[in-house]
RNA sequence: GCGCCCGUAGCUCAACUGGACAGAGCAUCGGCCUUCUAAGCCGGCGGUUGAAGGUUCGAGUCCUUCCGGGCGCGCCA
C-alpha cells in the first residue's frame, strides 16, 4: 500500500466536494512529531484560487474527506495545514503487505556499468554500477520488466591502438594486467607518433570491416575483459551477468544505416570531411553551436552513433518505455545532444530518455579518491581494503565468531559499507568518501542497519521463538510500537519515489529511520520479558523482514550475528 | 569565450521537488548497562542555507545578477 498515495486520494476527493477539483492536496510525512503523522498543505494554495479562507477550506476538506479506519484524528493547524494522525489498526492491519506490482511490466532499460576493453575496472566504476544495480533491483521489486544493458566500452580507437602496439613489438598476452599495461603504452605512443596513430586507426577500420583475424583477436580481448568484469561484479554482490553485455560492437552493422537515416531526414551537413548534425538548442550566446559528429572525415564513427542506435534498438527492439542512463555527470552535454538528435530522428518514440547523473568519488583530502597505499584505484584492491578494514573491526567487537563466519560477515559488512557510503548521497556533484565515516559502524552507515537487523534475529534466537510461526495483527500501545508501525508502513511509498526519481538514498533514509525507530522502540518496551510478547514480536518480525529486503534491494547482505 | 553542475552547523550529509521554528550523524559536553547485543538510547551546544535583489499568503528549493568551487565544449569514449 503506498500510503500517502492513499492519503492524496482521500484528500484530493474532499477537495472536490468542497468546491475545488484538480487542486494538489500535497501530502507528506509530518514536519514535527506535534503535527502528527501526515500533512497535507495544499488548502492553502486552493484556498487561494477559491478566495475563500485557508483554515475554513482545511476544515471543509477534512469534513468531506472519507478518512474513516485511516486516521484517528485529524485537525486543521496553522495558517490552514491539514494534520494526520493514523489510526493504530489501520497501521497494524498494514503489517506484512508484500510490495504492490505498480510497474505492471513495463518495460525499462537501465544502462549501467560500462567498463572498458582491456582495462581493468576501476573505483571511478563503482557509482555507476552500484546506483544502476540498486535501480534496477527496485523497479523489478515494484514489478517493472527491467532490462539491464552494460554498454561496454568495447569498440573504436582504443582497441586499434592496443592492436597497432602490439603488431608493432611482437609481444602478446592472456592477462589483462598485461593488456592494460600495453594499452598505457599505446596510448603514449598515439598521442606522439603520427604514423603509429595511422596504423591504430586502420585497425580499426580493419575490425569495423568484419576483418576475421582482426575480430578473432578482439574477441579474445574481450573475454579476458569481460571474466575480469565478472569476478568483480561477483564479488561486489552485483547482478549484472554475462547476459547484460551488449557492448558498442553490438551496434556495429547499424552505423551506416543511422547515418543515411539521418541523412535522409535532412539532419546531417558535411563539415571538414566530417558528417555533423548542427541543432540549434546547442546554440551559445557567442552563436556557435556545438556539432554532433556522427561520421568522421576518415569515415570512422564516434559514439554519438554508436548511442544512437541503442537508442533506437532500445526503444524500437526492445519496445522500452523508458531508457535510464547511470552515467557521470561529464557526460551531460553528450547526453543531451544524444537525447535531442534521438527526439528529432524519432528514435526516442516519444519515451522518457534519461540521464541520470552523478559526480566523483574524492578522499578526505578532497581529491580524487585513492586506495590505502595511496597508489592506485584499482577496484579489486579498493574492495580487498574494505574486506580488511570490516574484518579488523568485527574481530575487535566480537572475537567470538568462527573463521567461516568472520569471513562471511567481513564480506557483508565490508561491501555493505562500500556500497552503503555511495547509495546513502543524494548530490549529482562529487562526494567525499571516508573509510572512517562509513566502518564507525555510528550513524548512518550500512553496519547500524545490518546490526539492527542481527539484534532482531538475536531476540527470536534468545526468545527460542521462530519468526515464521507467528502470525495475526498485533494490537499496538505505545508511542514508539505506533511510530515503528507507521515507518513500517511507508516502505512502498519509498521504493515508488525511488523509482521515480532514481534516487536510492531515498531508501537508504528510509531504511535509517526504520532502524532508529526500532531501536527506541527496543530501548522503551520490553519483548521477551513482556505480557504483550506476542505483539511486540510481531513488529520485530516485520522490521526484520522489511529492513532485509530494503538492503537487498539495495544490494545489502545481512548477517544473523555480528 | 560559451555551457552544465555544486555552495546548508567545525566536518560528512538530509530536507519527500514551493509549506509550519532548516533536520540527522560525526566531533564536543552531560545522563542511562545486576533485564532482550552500550556497535545502543536520551539530552545540551552548534545556522543570516555563499551574497544581494525579485516572484507570493509562504523560498534552502523558482527568476536575475554577482562571488567562490568542479566539470565539459568537432573528428577519444
Amino acid at each position: 500500500m503506498n500510503l500517502k498515495a492513499l492519503i492524496t486520494d482521500r484528500l484530493e476527493a474532499g477537495l472536490a466536494r468542497a468546491g475545488v477539483p484538480d487542486a494538489d492536496a500535497i501530502v507528506g510525512p509530518a514536519t514535527r512529531p506535534e503535527f502528527g503523522d501526515y500533512q497535507a498543505n495544499g488548502a492553502m494554495a486552493a484556498a487561494k484560487r477559491a478566495g475563500v479562507k485557508p483554515r475554513d477550506l482545511a476544515a471543509r476538506i477534512i469534513a468531506d474527506s472519507d478518512l474513516a479506519g485511516i486516521a484517528s484524528s485529524s485537525e486543521v493547524t496553522g495558517p490552514g495545514f491539514i494534520s494526520l494522525r493514523l489510526d493504530d489498526d489501520f497501521l497494524a492491519g498494514a503489517l506484512g503487505e508484500t510490495i504492490e506490482p505498480v510497474g505492471r511490466g513495463t518495460r525499462v532499460v537501465i544502462d549501467y556499468s560500462h567498463p572498458n576493453l582491456a582495462k581493468e575496472m576501476q573505483v571511478h566504476h563503482l557509482r555507476s554500477t552500484i546506483i544502476g544495480d540498486a535501480t534496477a533491483r527496485v523497479l523489478e521489486a515494484l514489478g517493472y520488466d527491467v532490462v539491464r544493458q552494460n554498454h561496454v566500452g568495447d569498440w573504436g580507437t582504443g582497441f586499434g591502438r592496443l592492436v597497432a602496439h602490439l603488431n608493432d613489438t611482437g609481444e602478446d598476452s592472456e592477462a589483462l594486467g598485461d593488456l592494460e599495461r600495453f594499452y598505457t603504452q599505446a596510448s603514449g605512443r598515439f598521442e606522439t607518433d603520427p604514423a603509429f596513430a595511422d596504423r591504430a586507426r586502420q585497425v580499426v577500420v580493419d575490425l569495423q570491416g568484419g576483418d576475421s583475424e582482426t575480430l578473432e583477436r578482439w574477441r579474445r580481448y574481450i573475454d579476458i575483459s569481460m571474466s575480469h568484469c565478472q569476478a568483480v561484479y561477483d564479488r561486489l554482490g552485483v547482478s549484472l551477468r554475462p547476459e547484460h553485455v551488449r557492448g558498442e560492437s553490438a551496434y556495429n552493422d547499424d552505423l551506416d544505416d543511422i547515418v543515411a537515416d539521418l541523412s535522409a531526414k535532412g539532419l546531417l551537413t558535411e563539415d571538414e570531411g566530417a558528417l555533423c548534425a548542427f541543432l540549434d538548442e546547442f546554440k551559445g550566446k557567442d552563436g556557435n553551436v556545438v556539432p554532433i559528429i556522427v561520421k568522421k572525415s576518415d569515415g570512422g564513427y564516434l559514439y554519438h552513433s554508436t548511442d544512437l542506435a541503442a537508442v533506437r534498438y532500445r526503444t524500437g527492439t526492445l519496445r522500452a518505455e523508458r531508457l535510464l542512463y547511470i552515467v557521470d555527470a561529464r557526460q551531460s552535454l553528450h547526453f543531451r545532444q544524444l537525447f535531442a538528435l534521438a527526439r528529432e530522428a524519432g528514435y526516442d518514440r516519444g519515451v522518457s530518455l534519461e540521464h541520470h547523473a552523478f559526480g566523483m568519488m574524492l578522499g578526505a583530502d578532497g581529491r580524487p579518491f585513492k586506495t590505502r597505499e595511496g597508489s592506485g584505484t584499482r577496484l579489486l584492491d579498493f574492495l580487498d581494503e574494505a574486506t580488511e578494514r570490516a574484518r579488523e573491526l568485527v574481530q575487535a567487537k566480537n572475537p567470538s565468531l568462527g573463521a567461516a563466519e568472520m569471513d562471511r560477515v567481513a564480506r557483508a559488512v565490508g561491501i555493505g559499507a562500500v556500497k552503503y557510503a555511495d547509495l546513502s548521497k543524494n548530490r549529482t556533484g562529487d562526494y567525499v568518501f571516508d573509510w572512517h565515516a562509513m566502518m564507525s559502524f555510528e550513524g548512518n552507515t550500512a553496519p547500524y542497519l545490518q546490526y539492527a537487523y542481527a539484534r532482531i534475529r538475536s531476540l527470536f534466537e534468545r526468545g527460542g521463538v521462530d519468526a515464521g510461526s507467528l502470525s495475526g495483527t498485533p494490537t499496538i500501545r505505545e508511542p514508539e510500537e505506533h511510530a515503528l508501525a507507521l515507518q513500517l508502513a511507508r516502505f512502498q511509498e519509498t521504493l515508488e519515489q525511488v523509482a521515480s526519481t532514481v534516487m536510492p538514498h531515498h531508501l537508504c533514509t528510509y531504511l535509517y529511520d526504520l532502524a532508529s525507530a526500532f531501536m527506541r522502540f527496543y530501548e522503551n518496551c520490553p519483548v521477551l520479558d513482556s505480557d504483550v510478547r506476542d505483539d511486540r514480536l510481531l513488529l520485530c518480525r516485520h522490521t526484520a523482514e522489511t529492513l532485509s529486503q530494503g538492503l537487498d534491494l539495495l544490494g545489502i547482505e545481512t548477517v544473523e550475528r555480528m
